[in-house]
DNA sequence: GTACATACGATACGCCTAGTATCATATATC
DNA sequence: GATATATGATACTAGGCGTATCGTATGTAC
């Protein structure tokens, strides 16, 4: 699956609706300039701040005419969601074990190790971008966000229905208690948040996670 | 307090250190262009993103040289900042009833309502600024985030003293629970938080922060 | 008052970047 | 071969950032 964030000029290639993977007539568009784009794009972000970068840059790393870019690509912000949603977003899955809460705290813990990678940088750059860009804040929600969300609700409603967690756990507001502390810590803090800082907060969430009657041998530190 | 993110090329008034308030030669700075600029910054942020903002355009609303702005700041962000911890900043204090945990909802519910306001805008803004803009970053953290912190910590260590929360709670894990939810919301969600999300977020964390034996009649919701 | 130091306003300027436009050329389908 | 579209090279427009200059205003020191 191909997440672009389009050109708003750009027609569709058939109809508005339908997946239609017919053909179209003329040349088609060529791989290969596609994936080197966002390859550039990604080796720039890695030394570089997303303003820092040039679509200039870009181009001539990519060995690809400005024009192509701006084809198909709106503005750079749209390259570089495109690059992190299609070659970097996590495929950090969640692990299944017996324990709902301990699956949370290993995928946690994955995650900040991901805060502290050259990627953690590309997310904090997008949500950054994203507060003066509503088109690529609401594809980041659409794409990215959301998609986490719904895996981590699945992991909360798993636990809830073994017993594990307390019944009435308000899922959403536990997964925004999980989540929140670490972007919160990513964009503020200059040293990304790490294994020790997952394991201090579901220290504390667990009190709140688990039933009463899995509160005792807590360890998480 | 003036919190001034100067130029860096600007000398200091006297020695390096010292308050020195002794008057200095020539022509002193004019207050009313100072204030006038800050303003101006704060009006057009109000219905304008950073970057749709020119230092051409502050200048001319505030009826100054863009050469002064210039004289004084060393770009558009740290206009901002100044403006933000000098006029803006909330003065939301933690209120002190004899419920720690009652004190930490009413003013995160503060918190949040100045959220949804312009002010949760410009917040919003030199966040995403401070991710490519290092000098921003810490000035945001040592004027603006470490002051918080302090503020909520004190509350916490009180909850904790006065026997009302456990007593290992760890402190600086329950601020990142509190804040963190309400800032990830902020900078994710297009709609920003409100009461009922930090009521909430505050009838799951007490069942985190309370002693075991308070954690019966719960509300908040 | 005069000398001096600094701030302010107006303005022009250099530099960089985003994004567009044009046109020749390449590559696909019919 | 006709048609439709993509790419490359390049020039171009528009606008913003931040600097520089210079005349003028406003303070202190003597």
């Amino acid at each position: 699956m191909t997440v672009t964030l389009r050109r708003t000029s750009r027609p569709s290639p058939s109809s508005d609706q339908g997946e239609a993977p017919q053909r179209r007539l003329g040349r088609p568009r060529c791989e290969d300039s596609r994936r080197s784009i966002l390859k550039a794009a990604i080796a720039l972000l890695k030394t570089n701040d997303l303003p820092a970068i040039s679509a200039d840059a870009i181009a001539e790393r990519a060995g690809v005419s400005k024009a192509t870019i701006y084809r198909w690509w709106p503005n750079k912000s749209a390259i570089v969601m495109e690059a992190f949603l299609e070659m970097v977003a996590p495929h950090t899955r969640f692990p299944e074990t017996d324990s709902a809460m301990e699956d949370l705290r290993v995928h946690l813990g994955r995650v900040a190790e991901v805060c502290q990678s050259d990627i953690g940088r590309m997310l904090r750059t997008l949500i950054a971008d994203s507060q003066a860009n509503a088109e690529l804040a609401a594809a980041m929600r659409a794409h990215y966000f959301s998609v986490r969300r719904a895996d981590a609700r699945k992991v909360i409603e798993r636990g809830i229905a073994s017993g594990e967690f307390r019944g009435d756990l308000d899922t959403e507001a536990a997964i925004d208690c999980l989540y929140g502390p670490i972007v919160f810590r990513l964009m503020i803090n200059p040293v990304a948040p790490d294994a020790e800082f997952v394991n201090r907060m579901i220290a504390l969430l667990r009190q709140a996670f688990l039933k009463r009657s899995d509160r005792r041998n807590v360890t998480g530190r």
